[in-house]
RNA sequence: GGGCGGUUAGCUCAGUUGGCUAGAGCGCUGCGUUGACAUCGCAGAGGUCACUGGUUCAAGUCCAGUAUCGCCCA
């Protein structure tokens, strides 16, 4: 069913931004009106839609079928990226399998390689997300890689690069020493793991060098890199060190006679271990910045496999774990270990690789982000960019204060080459080339920035030029996603009619990688925010609230989920399930509730089909009347389900602005379930079976108007209906198909106060009859008679639905009465209720005993509720502040209860 | 160490300007195949809203603190 829906939908062109008034998909775009856009979070091109896609592709699928159906120009710009380094490992294990590397290919055959291989993935994740119902423009859909985004990768690198925000030098980055890359610092995830803690002596020696008995004892957990210290520090304000500071210690460990200098820096933590450092400038950020201030060069002892280097003396060629345990044996053989303790301490994990990252002072390239960040913070501190939920903001806000430079380099191939050239000439000293024939840039470089590929080198001249081996890093394209997916460089026309979109809606594990930079990036290059609003919404954990995960195989596949139980219920399940920024847990109890509801709305609606089908039959459309409206001599079910539906379409529209569609979701639920299908159709089948088809244009109207209001969250299910109810919808067919259709607005009708009121006696009075009827054990196909004697408020109204009443409680005859003499005093059960008494003579099922116990719970309920209310009203303070309306309700309520309880009471009194 | 979030019925969760007897789905109990629907209907049981204190006429809701679980950053 849903395929042909979508193509129905895609072939009438209505996933385009098409004039709000013409309500056909044809028309050209409006130019006046304001667009509603959304650029689509571009899923990686080899990966698979996961539940993450699920809920993004829901809800901004939700906003954006909403907008549409408002009559706005709705742009959902969908796309794919790139995923260097993600991709390139896929391709790289497909060939691990063939028993091959990269390097065996070379560069440009294993580019060509993912090309392949993208052209395999491309169109199963676009063909995914059409399944999910994703009603996006298909004809704008863009590639990371593409001539436009390219384009806009290489201005922002020159731009950035000429304004010397980007420069190349070497730093301490983090490395991944499996996949052989630099990586950023949101790249990196920590997690805390039982370590040791070595404390070690440093022993210092006199005038000539030797070792002496005294010395500095360091705490460290990287015994390895000890090779690498060149310094050992200590805090300027620690007293037990003045003495000492500036001189010598020696490195104490085999095969060095290294002497280093005992320096004060105030970075150092005085709590911590032993209150001195030892400075490794080479393979720690804090180190480095010490290493800075004090003139100390690193050393490198940790190579970018992760094993030791010729730097590390007798260690040199093992593993950084080997070297660990050993370098510890050793120096408590030679006495120099102290003490070891248990630590509990934060490691850097690569967030891609899963290794142990290696901090190490590596040449790349970085972009200096403190201007652009200063700005980025600006628009969501002054509300220029509004983020949802409103906590986030503060997260944002404290990531941006405490910006660093951002590692742009990868050293990878699959992705945006940087744009950087070098004079074999000029640098040939710079120009390094490896074994493999593979090039490395050292520092001392000049690298050669332009926006055309450079051909000659601008210093001597000479055209002998090779580009930087390198690749961005792929957030450094993902950022400018949302100008460079409408043209930009270029200045179009979709660029200034979209930028900036509306809406940015995503995942908040990617708030700093993605949502941050993009904000960043936006404000540099296009002098403006790249969108108003920020929705985030949360993970998707399984039954047991777990993150999922491929190694504890509890991952849920989308698609297999919507096989099961259908795609609008997989996407009702998932729009409801949980609030802004809240993780939630999907499991299959909830998508069967969601079936449940799209299966009971697939029923509902065929009855309402059938009898409007079968009454044109006898009668054809022109005679039937206009749109209903409440008035006031309708019947008054009619009056209240119109009122109804009016009541959660204004409900509906507040939650939406606000952005709670799950909360929309559930309410319309609510409405077409519990007062739609259970009471309004139930009662409209008393007319119908009288051969009264006045119920028709009520049921029409309020199925098209709840069909309306649940389309964004079940598309399909909403959509197939309403074509077979379109045709027998007169004036109110406002479009071809309900994707385009005009959404239900506040200000549609009136709300009908009273009919809301008098038909909730009829609700409660029908309840308790079913109640006491239940009680009593009354067979269900079984009429019974019954009496109500309703307050004066409503009697009327009770008098007008009696035939409602009686059939849906199946009490029949059934008496309205003005008194209680005029209903039978024995052999009854009784109920007396806020709207209305009843009484229900059941004759030989009537037990004396179980009637008094009956009613005296009711009583004490209704005595202790009383209590409440007095004691409220006593209050004097209540009575003075409280505004006059909540006095007044109070007021009435205690009244209510008072003639409640002495009924009740009259009533055990009777019962003898 | 800093910040954020959760703690409401057996389970999963709603409850956003403080004002009804705190709701839903699932599960549970009883009845039921009444001409849309058993992927259903009707009725019912089930909660001192983590704890302590405060503000207020009034607190699940606001404030402070505690406990506990989780997340982010350092």
């Amino acid at each position: 069913m849903e395929d042909p829906i979508y193509a129905f939908w895609e072939d009438n062109g209505w996933f385009r931004p098409t004039d709000p008034l013409s309500r056909s998909a044809t028309a050209p775009p409006a130019r006046g009106s304001d667009p509603f856009t959304v650029i689509m979070p571009p899923p990686n091109v080899t990966g698979v839609l996961h539940l993450g896609h699920a809920v993004t592709l829901t809800i901004e699928d939700a906003l954006i079928r909403w907008h549409r159906m408002l009559g706005e120009p709705t742009l959902w710009l969908p796309g794919l990226d790139h995923a260097g380094i993600a991709t390139q490992s896929v391709v790289e294990q497909q060939l691990a399998r063939e028993g091959m590397t990269r390097h065996d290919l070379g560069r440009d055959a294993f580019e060509e390689r993912v090309w392949d291989w993208v052209g395999v993935t491309r169109p199963r994740i676009t063909s995914q997300a059409r399944r999910m119902g994703a009603s996006c423009d298909w004809e704008r859909t863009a590639f990371t890689l593409d001539p436009t985004p390219r384009a806009a990768v290489r201005k922002t690198f020159v731009d950035l690069f000429e304004d010397g925000k980007i420069y190349r030098g070497a730093r301490i980055i983090n490395w991944d020493p499996q996949m052989l890359t630099a990586l950023s610092d949101v790249e990196v995830e920590y997690e805390e793991e039982e370590g040791k803690l070595w404390h070690v002596r440093y022993p210092f020696v006199d005038e000539r060098g030797n070792e002496l008995e005294d010395g500095v004892v360091i705490a460290t957990t990287r015994p390895e890199t000890i090779p690498a210290d060149v310094a050992i520090a200590v805090h300027p304000d620690d007293e037990r060190w003045q003495p000492h500071l500036g001189r010598l210690v020696r490195l104490p460990l085999r095969g060095f006679n290294r002497l280093i200098p005992l320096v004060a820096d105030s970075a150092v933590e005085l709590e911590f271990g032993t209150g001195a450092l030892k400075i490794t400038p080479g393979h720690d950020q804090l180190d480095f910045e010490i290493g800075e201030r004090h003139g100390l060069e690193p050393i490198r002892v940790v190579d970018w496999d992760g094993t030791m280097t010729a730097e590390a003396g007798l260690y040199a060629g093992m593993d950084r774990e080997e070297a660990r345990t050993l370098v510890a044996q050793h120096l408590e053989e030679d006495s120099y270990l102290v003490e070891t303790e248990t630590h509990i301490h934060n490691v850097g994990h690569s967030q891609r690789s899963g290794v142990v990252v290696e901090p190490l002072v590596s040449n790349q390239w970085f972009v200096d982000t403190d201007e652009m960040a200063a700005e980025a913070a600006r628009v969501v501190r002054e509300d220029e960019v509004r983020i949802v939920p409103e906590r986030s903001k503060n997260v944002y806000l404290q990531w941006m204060d405490n910006i660093r430079p951002w590692c742009i380099s990868r050293q990878l191939w699959w992705g945006h080459r940087i744009p950087a050239w070098y004079c074999r000439a000029c640098d040939a000293d710079a120009i390094i080339t490896g074994d493999d024939g593979e090039i490395t840039i050292d520092e001392d470089s000049h690298p050669i920035v332009e926006l055309e590929d450079p051909t000659v080198c601008p210093r001597c001249g000479g055209s002998d030029l090779v580009q930087d081996p390198d690749v961005l890093d792929t957030w450094f394209s993902s950022g400018l996603w949302t100008h460079s997916t409408l043209g930009w460089p270029d200045t179009t026309d979709d660029l200034s009619r979209f930028y900036p979109s509306s809406v940015m809606e995503t995942g908040y594990d990617i708030l700093f990688f993605w949502v941050a930079r993009m904000i960043m990036m936006g404000c540099y290059n296009m002098g403006a925010a790249p969108f108003h609003t920020v929705y985030l919404h949360g993970l998707v954990r399984d039954a047991q609230g777990r993150k999922m995960s491929k190694s504890l195989d509890n991952v849920i596949d989308p698609l297999e989920k919507a096989d099961q139980y259908g795609m609008d219920a997989l996407r009702f399940t998932l729009a409801t399930g949980s609030t802004p920024g809240n993780d939630m847990r999907l499991t299959d109890e909830r998508l069967e509730g969601s079936r449940n509801f799209a299966n009971k709305l697939w029923n509902g609606a065929k009855f309402v089909l059938g009898e409007i089908v079968s009454a044109e039959t006898l009668s054809p459309p022109d005679s039937r009347g206009e749109t209903p409206q409440a008035e006031g001599g309708s019947p008054l079910e009619d009056r209240w389900i119109l009122s109804r539906l009016q009541a959660v379409t204004d409900s509906v529209d507040e939650l939406l602005r606000q952005y709670q569609l799950g909360e929309a979701g559930r309410q319309i639920q609510d409405f077409l379930w519990g007062e739609f299908f259970d009471w309004y159709v139930e009662a409209s089948k008393v007319r119908l079976r009288n051969g009264d088809s006045s119920p028709l244009p009520v049921l029409t109207r309020v199925l098209d108007g709840g069909l309306r209001l649940l389309h964004p969250w079940m598309p399909f299910v909403t959509e197939a209906i309403w074509q077979q109810l379109r045709p027998h919808l007169g004036d109110d067919a406002d479009a071809t198909a309900l994707i385009g259709a005009r959404y239900p607005q506040p200000g549609d009708a009136t709300r009908d106060m009273e009919a809301e009121q008098a038909f909730a006696a009829v609700q409660e009075i029908v309840t308790a009859v079913r109640q006491v009827r239940a009680d009593y054990r009354v067979q269900a196909g079984q009429w019974a008679e019954a009496y109500v004697l309703p307050q004066k408020e409503v009697a009327s109204a009770v008098s007008a639905a009696q035939p409602i009443v009686e059939v849906l409680s199946r009490a029949r005859p059934l008496t309205i009465v003005g008194d209680r003499s005029d209903a039978p005093s024995e052999q009854i059960a009784s109920a007396v209720l806020p709207s209305a008494e009843i009484i229900l003579p059941l004759g030989g099922l009537i037990d004396l005993e179980q009637e008094r116990a009956r009613l005296s719970k009711d009583l004490e309920s209704i005595a202790k509720r009383l209590r409440g209310a007095e004691a409220k009203l006593a209050n004097e303070g209540f009575r003075a502040k409280a505004p006059a309306e909540v006095v007044k309700q109070a007021e009435e309520l205690a009244a209510d209860l008072q003639r409640q309880q002495a009924d009740l009471e009259s009533r055990i009194g009777a019962l003898g």
